[in-house]
DNA sequence: GGGAAAAGCGGAGGGGCCTCCGCCAATTCG
DNA sequence: CGAATTGGCGGAGGCCCCTCCGCTTTTCCC
């Protein structure tokens, strides 16, 4: 639709660049209002705050709400893809401190204490990740990018295996985290995550 | 209808032993019904069906459906237990027929191939599974003695690992069903399988 | 057999989710 | 400068979930 500048590759802005449309303002103000007040709301209650006290508390309409925010989860994710992306940009540094089976290792285990802090938003999250089509595809694509960067330096170094792709270990760790989300073993996930590793390794034949 | 037989501890049937309450006859006939009539509804539309919908169509009120099912989940649970049963039971006539590691992989085929004809009840129990307490003890419990009969015979075996936790086994089971719910890959469901069972083999030092 | 008590039934009702549509404010053009 | 147009707002309303409570049916005891 609108002309977007091809400004800065690689990083898609979340907003559509800048004040083209003054009118804008006022529905940005809306929108960011919107995610602040979400981000309190879902850090304070665990799970399912209903959406009409956080478009009431952000001074609008459900209806707005729900304009720019077609779901639930679109809601969360916006809250979160920030803090998201910040994990999987955080890959390389990994990559470059230690080998590619522990980065992943490491790697993974940062995901899954940012998903440890954010319960309730799991508990949300669930239903989008696990019907897929609903949510997240953006969010999700910058994961995948992260492991697929790992795995192809492990793939270089032997530590890691060659034949598995980006997409299937995304689905897997998601899976993890789906099935971990509330039955509060925090050791246990630990534990799953290093079978993964253990299934990417190379089998030595 | 009724196989009870009490002759296998460890095993606690899904009713009350038998018929000890007269009265319970017509209970009983309406949860069957409801039972039957869910069954039919479930495999008909993929998803969430109104549950007044089933019991109107039972012949039972709403306040009935939920005295028998307290949630949706145990309604799918009740519905689905037989068969889930029986794949738990199939484990050791695989056992015989294979070694250890390929008898898994079968088992966790058979396993997912049931789940994937019934997609509508994964995107029903994906909440009660997820958020854990809600659902499932049961069944839950017989696919891991299942997991762990396989484990046992494979350590001695020694084409599976010894130091992993059947539960943890069937959580990356749970999960990978979890996670690839809705995405519509019948052969990704098989990589990932598969990568579970090169995570359960004995890494050869 | 008859009456009391228990067991079970069913639907009305309150609450949240999401959609749909009429109204206001900013913008643009004559 | 004023009027048509467009972008955006907000809440009323329909749907489903689940709970709660008065009513019917069955059983038990004399």
């Amino acid at each position: 639709m609108s002309p977007s500048e091809p400004a800065s590759p690689g990083v898609p802005a979340d907003q559509p660049a800048d004040a083209e449309r003054p009118l804008r303002a006022h529905a940005r103000r809306n929108r960011e209002n919107l995610i602040a007040v979400a981000r309190a709301a879902f850090a304070a209650a665990d799970d399912t705050v209903p959406l009409e006290n956080i478009a009431r508390e952000a001074g609008v309409g459900i209806g707005t709400l729900y304009r720019h925010f077609p779901t639930r989860e679109a809601l969360v994710e916006a809250v979160y893809s920030t803090e998201l992306d910040a994990i999987a940009t955080s890959a390389p540094a990994l990559l470059d401190q230690f080998p590619p089976d522990v980065a992943l290792r490491a790697w993974m285990g940062r995901y899954e204490a940012f998903v440890a802090t954010k319960r309730g938003m799991v508990d949300i999250l669930r239903a989008g990740w696990a019907s897929g089509k609903i949510a997240t595809p953006t969010t999700r694509k910058r994961i995948t990018a992260a492991i697929e960067a790992i795995l192809t330096k492990g793939t270089e170094t032997g530590s890691l295996r060659a034949d598995v792709d980006p997409e299937d270990v995304t689905t897997m760790l998601l899976g993890v985290f789906l099935s971990t989300a509330a039955s509060d073993t925090p050791e246990q996930t630990g534990r799953l995550l290093d079978l993964i590793i253990d299934a990417l390794r190379p089998k030595n034949e």
